[in-house]
DNA sequence: CATGAATGAGAGTTCATTCAT
DNA sequence: CATGAATGAACTCTCATTCAT
């Protein structure tokens, strides 16, 4: 789907062209699939060459289908992103409890961004890899928000905006020394500072 | 006062030997205060010939007053946390009620390490610069959180650490695009969640 | 012998795959080429850029076959000292007169290392440049004192590393401005000194 | 004696003045006395400010004094040679046996020589830390020759020139790891080697 | 079209020498 | 005349990107 060259051919191609056709996309898949393990464990940072030990291909291919280091990052978080969107909208669809689907969106992201560094860190910094992400990850929140709006369990004035900063801004103890036995804890308080009970207004 | 050399001359100090050590101290508070800003702005990963410049000394100079671009790195950030612990300080002490004094920290905490990417890399991620300013600080935290226990307005189970978490946590929205106009209203919602409104027992 | 990828090509080995390996073995045999010289001609505390230089590849290509200058020198020296001690061996081999062998290879000592600055401070102060080779040159001097020893040539009392020692005290003279034209005459007085025509006990 | 700016001021110069050539004196023997701790401790290679430390004056004054390095470091191992070639005339002369006081030479550039790295490099490379040290140091050896010739105990065709390469060449070797205690024995080697009772003739 | 070797601009750091005080 | 702070070129080494094979 995102990958337009793995189109099937239609027409009687050549057996050797469309063998190297699989081959780059076998190759561009593991270039992400090697980048994205690479990109969670040790985060943007790290070395080229390590991504490309790790996918098996030299660095010419790696560069041949990703003209930039940033490029493959973007892509590889894309990706991540877009599959740990698709699996929240899964979660979300199948919890009735409006308050349960927000706080479950919140364990979400503490739960899988916790294990990737690259991914987490876009999420703090931008919201998400790409505009486009970030804007799919607004509109289900703001989902997430309304349903709970409409049940009046989200305290009044809340934003789909200040949602998201929140889950970003928790996302950061999960990665601190011990955080990963606090966030519970800091997310427990966050979501009660959210509920309905609260009246007093929100700062604009 | 972490500078002996700069001590008042009470009497009528040699000039010759003020001046020197005057202009070195200049130098000095010159580099700091560069490499302050420069920290602040691009990070700690910034480059030290960038400090240098800032600073109008040539490289042997920067090394001379910090024998590596960590220990500057470190002091800078040192300087900066005390001045902020020191000035957290005194508002708490002239703050009478005391979730005021809480709050009050909270957003101190925001808005001061919200304009140095450097300094506020290291409160989240450890803390604090260095071991010793995390200890002060968690010990500052721990006396507000006392005071608001005993006043009776703190959830019960809320911790030292998760209020330092929690202030941490709350840093990083700061420095998104936009969240100069959120954080207010993300401090309120967390603040609200640590009230002892809340009765509801904290996961362990 | 050090390079298994440059194991010579029996069948029609593909010309890609060679022609690239190929040309990355004849950087590193140009690198280790010009290390040496410039070793040999400057000492150990050359600049690596001198070496780049003169190989004709960038700093990179250098670091990328060597990780560190430590290494290349290093390699440079055990390649040469091996080669030296080669030598040493058919030399000692193809000489009948047990006493020639000892003269021969102190001559080879001067001659050979004579012009490599590192490669002779190594052996003046080490004995050479890795433990491994200390320990192949002290055999074969063992042997070679053993033979003389036998014949009833040498000093009673000439221990090995007395021999070690001696060659390479006077390694260094050759290395004097006009030393080209003396280190026959010093070989030739120590040699004498060592001959079993010296009765007297050495002191220990 | 090399210091002209310590003659005695004949009129009746200002105390100020005269206080000033005094302690301008005292620092330049300061000077020399530390680097002279310095150089022999750590070579020629080391830092200059730990020549300054040692001596207590900044680095303007040692500047001052000697324009360079390489001036200071002359001076300082011409002063130690001229020291050492000084007592090696007394102990020629307080020595009867034309021989011993050759050995005694001998002796005397290895114990001597071995507890000061720079001075024993200039030794090793050159004779000694200038053209005219050398000098002086070969019409001494000369004279040993001679005596020794003289009386017959010295091997035909050994020249000066052998003498000093020689003494030079066993200087390394006290440097040398284990090199303490194994020294004598090739200096015995060596010495034995230069006695009359060998008749061959030297190479030329 | 894949390979991985080559590139070279910087990164942090040192040190002989100069110069303002 | 002393001081020691300041200078900056040079050092070893890294890594995103290019290119010959």
């Amino acid at each position: 789907m995102r990958e337009p060259r793995a189109a099937a051919p239609t027409a009687g191609a050549p057996t050797a062209t469309r063998g190297r056709r699989a081959d780059a996309e076998r190759n561009r898949a593991a270039i992400i699939t090697a980048a994205t393990a690479v990109f969670a464990e040790h985060g943007a940072e790290v070395d080229v060459r390590e991504i490309a030990r790790r996918s098996g291909v030299g660095m010419g291919t790696l560069y041949r289908h990703f003209p930039s280091k940033e490029d493959l990052l973007r892509l590889s978080l894309e990706q991540e992103f877009t599959a740990w969107l698709t699996e929240a909208h899964e979660r979300a669809a199948a919890t009735q409890d409006p308050w349960q689907a927000l706080s479950g969106f919140f364990e979400q992201v503490l739960t899988t961004q916790a294990h990737n560094r690259a991914l987490m860190d876009s999420y703090v910094q931008t919201g998400g890899p790409t505009e486009a992400c970030v804007q799919k990850c607004r509109a289900f929140i703001d989902a997430l928000r309304e349903r709970c709006e409409r049940a009046g369990l989200l305290r009044r004035g809340v934003s789909t905006e200040d949602l998201l900063s929140l889950s970003a801004s928790l996302c950061q103890v999960v990665q601190t020394p011990g955080g990963q036995h606090r966030w519970r804890r800091l997310m427990t308080i966050s979501l009660d500072g959210l509920s309905s009970r609260h009246r007093e207004p929100l700062p604009s």
